[in-house]
DNA sequence: TATGAATGAGTGTTCATTCAT
DNA sequence: TATGAATGAACACTCATTCAT
């Protein structure tokens, strides 16, 4: 009986991940469609196939839901294109390290629509989402790894600044690029290579380190 | 009696013309607070001091206003800066120019609070309100301007692409901007600076032309 | 001055009664439109190219527009056609009594499009306006009017009850009737005839009186 | 459990169409009131002891309602006197087919307070609701159905037409019936089928077929 | 665990009527 | 007399969340 019990415990457990993988399935759909605030809850419950009740079964509101979509999405990035972020990487020649760096990620948003609507927006600044602070966070780690890496002397203030304002020109620009058909997207990417390379460049240098 | 009534029709349309910009005043504060999507036409009223029912004695609807609103921001904005953009300046050496056209906006749009609220974000591309066409309407002539005086070689895809990229950038940073304290405002209108010329030096050049 | 004041009074008055008629048309092309419910005082006044004020200016309130619209309608009616209802006419064989009574309605709605829309309808019993009942009454009066010369002997709960059902029959198909296009109108009035001549037929016989 | 669970569905199943029942309740009630245009959605939920959210827990909008309830009364009507429309009584003599037919409709509508105001009224022509339509054509085919017994040869179109009349009679006169208190209904019911008899015997006979 | 019914404050908007001028 | 701004309750409908089962 007590082995019966771990196993239901066991079975139960993977049926909620389960439920929960499916919901967050339904999340990354609706915000990728219509974005955080636009997406309704009901609309997640019914895109994920269940009832309005159970999402509140695995999750407390409806930020928890994008909060654990977006360590989801951490989780993702890291396992799949982590090694992007490696130091070698970082020691690339820029336009190389961009190509490394923005390509995955842009894949990676290709395939999961809801990654930039986790993404803060800088501007409205109160009531947004707690949600969409860790996969900030990510971004701007990255990124303050490669300064690390590149320019290790620039100070800290500086370092931290400088990272927000790539993250803040690559989310807008990602979002473009997403918005764009497949057609444009290509020189939509270059452009946003461009613009990181020629914000990032002066500081972090464009040969190989 | 003509004159009487012409007095009062003069009258009362000054006080239709003062509960307009009272309107649209309470409109770019709320904006300015929580955006255009996240701010009900109460709220409008309410922060206006009169009662919903009066804000459409002006208004047909919620985006009738933050058109009003856009389009005065355009007409402010190029009543007080409109010779930032004069050919003169676009000829200026790139960081000069930069000067010459970002810090007004900056300076309007700490007056203004509402005007990056009605800026186009690039994402979350349908359902966005109309409203938001005219302000990115009107920024992106004004680089495509520059880029028409330093880069007429530009082909016009290219050309409009770049627009609406340099557009994005500007936007983004324009709201990390406001959304920063003063203290640190100045630095990341320099970075905000730095972003701009890092894209468009390489297509416009540095020096002056 | 006395009578310089008598003639002022009499320009205003004049003044006044054209403000009214213009209303009055307003309202009439409104109610015909869409019906009484559904006719907005704005409406009514922006039709008649005056502000919603003027309105109370005249009338207590939309009911009251109605009321006088009926009223209207009424003398209208009596000037017009009031010859429709002698006795002679009530004397002729029925279906030429039809003819000479319900072509000139008709007529008349065709000419008056308000008319019908201020003819009770018998069902949605309470809050229905009370403006509708003076035309309504005029109708009956009509009614009773033939009963009189061709039914004499009818108990006048009888009488009445008719002719109140008579009104209803009528005033439906006049509705279908005026919905109707034009290239189905007249077999529609032939319709109508056939139906208030076989309701009437016997009660007050076929033949001449 | 898969036992419990369907007894739990069929419970909650049980509930759902408990409250449908009671929201279509409170609507016929509303309706037979009022009318179908001055019937407020939130009059309807309070009237059925429930919040006005819940209302949209099953009715998609103010007409699906009305079009729940107009289905409801076809098949109430069907169920209940659907052999009053057996070919067997449109072969009866004229004023036995109607006593067949209108005392039913007559009780049913008593029982059945909101059936009139999903009759379509024939003036008003547009802008009215979607959801009058069904009741209206079931009217309309069970008329035709009679003339296809007792007046096959009647061409289509006037058929029709005629249907049409009949049904707009019919409805004028129903309303004026449940308008009336119970002293005069009698009487009128009398009536009104005198009127529609008036007007459908010289299309299908008097005698039987 | 899962359901779906239930909630109720909130949304943008309308409208008959009043009011200051 | 005329204006048009002002009102505020009402409308149809939504939605994040809770509750009974």
């Amino acid at each position: 009986m007590n082995r019966e019990r771990r196993q239901d415990n066991r079975k139960r457990q993977a049926r909620g991940e389960l439920r929960i993988a499916q919901i967050l399935d339904a999340a990354a759909t609706c915000f990728g469609d219509v974005g955080f605030a636009a997406t309704s809850t009901n609309a997640i419950a019914a895109t994920a196939g269940i009832s309005p009740g159970s999402l509140y079964q695995f999750f407390a509101n409806k930020d928890d839901i994008a909060r654990a979509l977006a360590k989801r999405y951490i989780r993702a990035l890291e396992a799949a294109h982590g090694e992007a972020f490696a130091d070698e990487v970082a020691k690339l020649p820029l336009t190389e390290m961009l190509d490394r760096i923005v390509d995955p990620i842009i894949a990676f948003n290709l395939d999961h629509p809801g990654f930039q609507a986790l993404l803060a927006d800088p501007g409205v600044p109160s009531q947004v989402s707690e949600a969409k602070k860790p996969l900030h966070a990510v971004m701007l780690t990255r990124i303050d790894a490669i300064f690390g890496v590149r320019a290790p002397g620039l100070a800290p203030e500086t370092r931290r600044r400088s990272a927000e304002v790539a993250v803040g020109i690559f989310a807008a620009l990602l979002r473009m690029v997403l918005a764009a058909g497949p057609a444009e997207r290509p020189a939509l990417v270059a452009e946003l290579k461009r613009a990181v390379g020629g914000y990032l460049g002066p500081m972090v240098g464009e040969g190989a380190v």
